[in-house]
DNA sequence: TCCCGGATGCCCT
DNA sequence: GGGCATCCGGGAT
């Protein structure tokens, strides 16, 4: 299985966050190897986008305009960690959220970390994967291209793309920038 | 300084 | 399945 590289990212947003559905996140944590297959995703743009973190902005420092490859985390509503990688290049502001996973190894330990013991409610939810792989700030900038702590791995598994608006948001519901795998039973939200 | 969000779990029907 | 309290850091004022 071929580690992901920088030009994998290194595209356009929305074919990015199409193209990641199916790939397998790989965490360690204390010696374990936590994975799970990316099973839903959304598009964060810049200036053509109202509802991204980077719309209306013009100081280059925002991590959205960052190197492709780059994990951007940030804490929303106080606790949860939500999980979004870098694309597009350099200065040009683009990013995929991941919002939930199938998990396929160490449940135990992901159970543990985030307190459950329902496998359906462990990472079909962007706040509850973070928790799932250990996912913090601390991760914040690092490069999934290059880490060795975290990184995605391809998979030639074929797949049936579904497509909808954004969740959690109240503008820019025009846009269908969600993506998940049809029939998924960890998908989020249908 | 103030405000509120790319969400969750719990408690209720 | 729906309504609600809750968390804290960053962007806006």
């Amino acid at each position: 299985m071929k580690k992901l590289s920088k030009n994998f990212f290194l595209k356009n947003s929305i074919e990015v966050a199409k193209k990641l559905l199916g790939k397998i996140l790989i965490r360690k944590y204390k010696g374990y190897i936590i994975s799970g297959k990316i099973i839903e995703t959304e598009c964060y743009r810049g200036k053509d986008d109202c509802s991204s973190k980077a719309y209306n902005r013009t100081d280059k420092k925002h991590p959205m305009f960052g190197e492709p490859g780059i994990l951007y985390i940030y804490l929303c509503y106080g606790k949860n960690y939500l999980l979004n990688i870098i694309t597009e290049k350099k200065g040009k502001p683009g990013a995929v959220f991941i919002r939930a996973l199938q998990p396929l190894s160490n449940l135990e330990i992901m159970k543990k970390l985030h307190k459950t013991k329902n496998i359906k409610n462990l990472t079909n939810g962007p706040g509850k994967l973070t928790d799932a792989l250990f996912i913090n700030k601390k991760l914040n900038g690092e490069d999934i291209t290059k880490s060795k702590k975290i990184y995605i791995v391809d998979s030639k598994e074929r797949i049936k793309i579904k497509t909808s608006s954004r969740i959690g948001i109240k503008i820019g519901l025009d846009k269908k920038w969600r993506f998940y795998i049809a029939d998924n039973p960890y998908v989020s939200k249908i």
